[in-house]
This record gives C-alpha cells, structure tokens and sequence, in this order.
DNA sequence: GAATCACTCCAAAGCGCTTTGGATATGGCA
DNA sequence: TGCCATATCCAAAGCGCTTTGGAGTGATTC
C-alpha cells in the first residue's frame, strides 16, 4: 500500500486517469467508473473508498473521452457573429456571458465561443454540428427573418436563442425583452409629457429588437396623433459618437427635437454630450429616455437614476437562456420554450415636461 | 456508385464519421485521415478524390475523438475570475475576446470560457488541466503577486497573461501595457499644463494595472516636487458612478483638484457629469486625462478625441495574447515570450492649462 | 438440497479518430 | 532474371471513458 502510494504521490501534480485510479483501488475500471457517476450497482463502503481515493488522488475525468463515449459534449456554444462592416463588439456580450456562465458552472457545463464571420454562418453552424464540442448553442443577435433559425432545426441542434425573429414561422425557443412594448410605453411617456417632435436614435434595424423597437415607437406616435417623421429617426451601431453625432445634428436644426428616444445608454451618454454642448440642459430644455441593459458597469445612476430608461438586465437574460438551453437539452423532445421579459420604466433625472 | 450516393444523399444534413466515408471512398480509415491530414505517403490523386468526398458528404472529424487520439485539445482557454464582492464584468473583456477569437479562428482553435469564483481558483486550474479540454489558457486580470502563475507553471499548462503580475520572479509569458509608463507621461503631461493637484482614480489597486498605474502617478508628482495626497486618490471598480461620485465630493471641496486622471474612460464619462454638474467646464476649470481602451462601442470621439487619453487598444491585445500562446504550444520547450506595448498620448479636448 | 434472487463486481466492446508496423505492388539496377 | 528501394495502401492498437452482458457470491425460498 505504501509502495502504490508512493508510487501514485509522484503523480499527484500529474493527470491520473481511471486505469491508473482502479489500478490503485484493486477494482476494475467499471465498478469505479459506476461508484464516481452515482450508479447504484456498487457497494457504498465501496463507493466512499472509491470516492475518497478519486480525492486523494486528485482525479478528474478526461472530458474528451467521456464526451466521446456519452455522445455528449457537456459544453454550451456561444455563436457570435461578426460582420465585416460593423465589426463592433456587442458590450452587452460580456454581462450576457456572465449570467450564463453561472448557470454553467452550476451545471457542469462547459462555455465554448465562436466568432463567426456572417458570410460564414451556415457552414458554421454545420461545422459546431458535425464536429460535436458542444451539446446546444445560445444563438445571438437574431436578426429579422433569421435563417439561422430554420437551419438549426434542420440540423437538429438543440438552441436557444437571445431575441427573436420576426417572420420566422417555426416554433423555436428564445427568451426576449418585450422591445415593442417597452419603446411603446416610454415613447408615451414622453409624450405624456408634452413632448411632440421626439427623436429615435436606434440600433442597426435590421436587428430584430431594434426593429421591433421601432414598431413600438411609431405605435406610440400613432396613437397620439403624431406624425412620423423619418428626419428624426436614426439607425446606426449603437456607440457613444453616433449618438453624439446625431444629437448634434438634430439639435442644430430650427426646428429641434425635444426629446430623444435611444436604444442604449452608452448612445444616450452621447447625446447628453451634444446637449451640453449645445449650451442645453438636460431634462429641461430636452429630455432622454433609453434602453438600459443594466450592465454592470454603466450602472445607471445609484440613488436617483441618472436616465428615465426601460430597464432590462441583460445578464438575467443570459442566466435564464441558459437554463432554458440545459433544460432542452435535458428533454430533447420537449416542445420550444419562450420568455418574454418586461422592461421596467425607470424615471431618473433626464426627462422632464416639454419646453414650451 | 449511384445507390451508395444515395445512401449516403440521406446522410447530408447528418453526420458522416470517418468510417463511412473511407467505405464510400473504398479505401482504409487509415488513408482518408492521411489524405485530409496531408501526410506524403499517400496518391495525390487519391488526396483529391478524398478531399473531394469529404467535401461532397459533408465530413467533418469529430473533436473529441481527434482530441483523445491525438492528446490535443484544439482549444484555448479563457479563465475569468469572478469575485463575490466585486461582480462586474470587465467591460474590456469582450474586445479582448473577439481581438483573441479571430486569431484562434484563423489556426483552427476553439475558444473555451471558465468563470471562476477567485475562491477556488487553484482547484479550478487543476480541473482544467486534468479535465484536457484545452491546450492552453489565458490568465485574465492578474493581481499583485499572483498565485495563479506558479500553480500553472508547475502543473505545465501553457499559458499567457494578460497583463504582469509584480513580485512574480519567475519567467513566464506576458503581454501588457506600459502602464507604469503611461501614467507618468500622462500626469507629467498634466503637471506641465501646470496643474498642482491632480487626482487619481484608480481601479482597484490589488490589480497589478492599477498598482502600476499609481507607481507611474507617484513618480510623476516625485520627479516634479509634488505632494502625494492620499486625499486624491481612489481606488475602486471602475464604472460611470465611481467617477461621478469621486469627483462630486472632490469638487464639492475648498480646494478642489484642477485636474483628474482616469483609469477607464467610464469613470471619466463619470466625472465629466460631475464636473457638469458642478457648474464647471470641461478643460477649461478642470482637466480629464483617461486611460482608454479603445473599446469599439466607446470611441474616444471621432476627428478631435474626446478625452485627452493614453490609448492602447485591448483588441489588438488579444490578438497578440492569442497569437503569442498558439506559437508557445507549437514549440513547448520555448523560452517565456513576453511583450510590452505603449500606450499613445491623444491630446483631446479634455485637458486645458490648470485653471489660475 | 436445488433453484432463485439480490447484490457486487468484472471483462470486453465501443465511441471516432490517429498512428504504428507491416503488406503489396512497382520500377530501377546489377 | 533476381533483388532491393520506393510508393501506396491497410489492419489493428490505442487514446480514456461508459456501458452491455455476464459471473460469482451468499442468502432465501420451496
């Protein structure tokens, strides 16, 4: 006993692998295999040797040839697109991540990210299907007729995706904030306030939310009587110089927005750039409402909110998706699965009633 | 030939294994895998036949299989910790990521993410060393004196860091900004405008960037003759809230500082507010000088930068960081690489002579 | 006392790939 | 003609795990 200890010390900091843990135990490969994963084939005193040696020998299984011999990956992907023209990094990417992972972790999932240039994306989703790392994949950025969506039900790999795809007609699984509802009801808000012109600074609205987003916008417009005016709707990349830029623009002209509608506080950020600039202040002379992911590290004010926003945490998203994609891959032939989130209306310090 | 087709016509949308496609192609499992692999001793026109079946069915070889026969994963890791107090996600992470993902993209790799409670941080590392999923890893967000690299040195994971860690002695591979040097530039900078009190909001300073970060602050104020006043300087997680909050009491003071330098261009947008708010101009009564990342969704402006900053793109890390430990698994017994970038001065409009 | 059963355990096959160690055929050379 | 490289291909072992299909004990039942 002694002599094997010694002998299986010296690997201590080595990798030791089943063979070598039953070696050591006298037991076969398979009673230790069926001790470590819970069958109730073997003997507890057995099982508790068995358990206590795996510790001591510091053993982990060797995640390729399990997944080899289980037929599953135990790994999520994450599949992100990468275009060529826009070629910005989502910010919301890292919180979303952040959410899942936690729900991974707890799991015993793996978390295995792609980039994949969007010309490229068929081809790589067979690819992830064919080469078999992982068991499901989170789909993000869906954008408007996304045919990803028909192509992974093809494929027949379990997915969820983060948003949806309006004119996709089969039945898949997503979870989604409700973006229409959400833009309608701080579109009123604005109005309620007096607002009349109000502007829209969006995201690129080919994008599913940011379209739908727009719908709830217009929505509102509509249901007050208010003209839609293409003049102040934007639809760009979402960074801080666009809105600076737009809201500089717009606020040049004669006749000035009063309000600005933005599809992300780090836009929003720009605007008030442009306000200030433009020797305005915020909240009297114009007001900003926005989209807010609730990213960990654009907090939106503590106390009092810095900006009126729809509200969101992006990284419950990606707990939740999360979850919902382990659980799909739990039950494989359970019908999709959906969840639409609400925003919530935060009224910070940003709005006000409209200059007379 | 015709009903083998169709036979295998049927597999499209699934999975052919190496097996059938060598049965369709009439020749061992042995010559296709050294056809696809480009091994000499086999036909050239026989390569091309495989290579054009493989392309016809689809064929992808399974990873994990390759991974077991093989002993390489193909398959990097990123390990991020994440800690119970402090549970913001590094904003700077998702471009590192995609700066790191096309360079995996381009040699084949996958990337695999691990978040790590910093509790378990050794246990985690051990796991994934045992476990075989990856060939290497990146070590993020690396403190004073970090444990991690010894660990890894010692269990022999290939790894590189991004960042240092100050009082590790042994070599390993790095990639890192000057950030030491940046910062004394960069308040040296603000000392010859002529300001006398200059604050300092630091991220949280058991971070090694942060700590270097005030060594290059301090020596800047030394070699000038100035005070250190513990009074200007905060250390802490460096989002939109901190900036504004650190500012607005130290502007709410009898003497206030003329000038802030900034460890992320969120705080600095941060005390921008504050500065607005306090009924002061930007440049003109207090000056910004910011580190920025040029993160995509924050650039600093467009023509004219918005901040004055010390700008050294995190994207371009990545790809380095990427690039460097891909070329220290290709050849296992290589020295330490490490590299040391610098970080531009942009003068923007954020900084002014110090305000009489 | 034989047959049955529950309880433990094990040998071996198999997951899809790579790679070692030949086998076979072909051509050049003496 | 016979011999030996050379070129081309293959069978089978092996990577580390799970899982099927028993085998070997005692204890229980009739």
């Amino acid at each position: 006993m002694s002599k094997l200890m010694r002998k299986f010390k010296a690997l201590w900091t080595e990798t030791v692998n089943l063979k070598q843990l039953s070696e050591y135990l006298n037991l076969s490969q398979t009673t230790v295999s069926r001790a470590l994963n819970g069958y109730p084939e073997v003997n507890e005193t057995t099982r508790s040797r068995v358990l206590k040696a795996a510790q001591d020998l510091n053993y982990r299984p060797n995640t390729r040839a399990k997944g080899l011999a289980t037929g599953r990956a135990l790994a999520i992907g994450h599949v992100i697109p990468v275009s060529n023209q826009h070629e910005m990094v989502n910010p919301v990417f890292g919180d979303f991540i952040a959410g899942a992972g936690e729900a991974y972790a707890r799991a015993g999932y793996d978390m295995m990210l792609t980039l994949v240039p969007d010309q490229e994306e068929v081809r790589a989703y067979q690819d992830i299907r064919a080469r078999g790392t992982v068991d499901g994949i989170i789909v993000h950025g869906p954008v408007i007729n996304d045919e990803r969506i028909a192509l992974l039900s093809r494929i027949g790999l379990p997915f969820v995706v983060h948003g949806r795809s309006t004119d996709v007609n089969l039945p898949y699984s997503w979870i989604d904030v409700n973006n229409r509802g959400a833009f309608e009801r701080g579109t009123q808000f604005l109005i309620e306030l007096g607002h009349q012109r109000i502007a829209l600074l969006n995201g690129l609205e080919h994008m599913d939310f940011a379209f739908r987003r727009r719908k709830g916008y217009e929505t509102a417009l509509l249901n007050h009587g208010l003209p839609i005016d293409p003049g102040l709707m934007r639809s760009e990349e979402m960074t801080e110089v666009y809105g600076y830029r737009a809201a500089k623009e717009m606020l040049s002209r004669e006749i000035k927005p009063t309000a600005f509608v933005c599809s992300s506080i780090i836009t929003a950020i720009g605007v008030r750039r442009a306000i200030h600039e433009a020797g305005l202040v915020l909240a009297r002379d114009v007001s900003i409402l926005t989209h807010d992911d609730a990213l960990s590290y654009l907090e939106n004010g503590d106390d009092v909110p810095i900006f009126t926003a729809l509200r969101s945490s992006v990284r419950y998203a990606g707990t939740e998706a999360a979850e919902m994609l382990l659980s799909l891959i739990a039950m494989p032939k359970h019908a999709p699965k959906t969840r639409l989130l609400e925003a919530e209306l935060i009224i910070g310090r940003s709005t006000g009633p409209a200059a007379s």
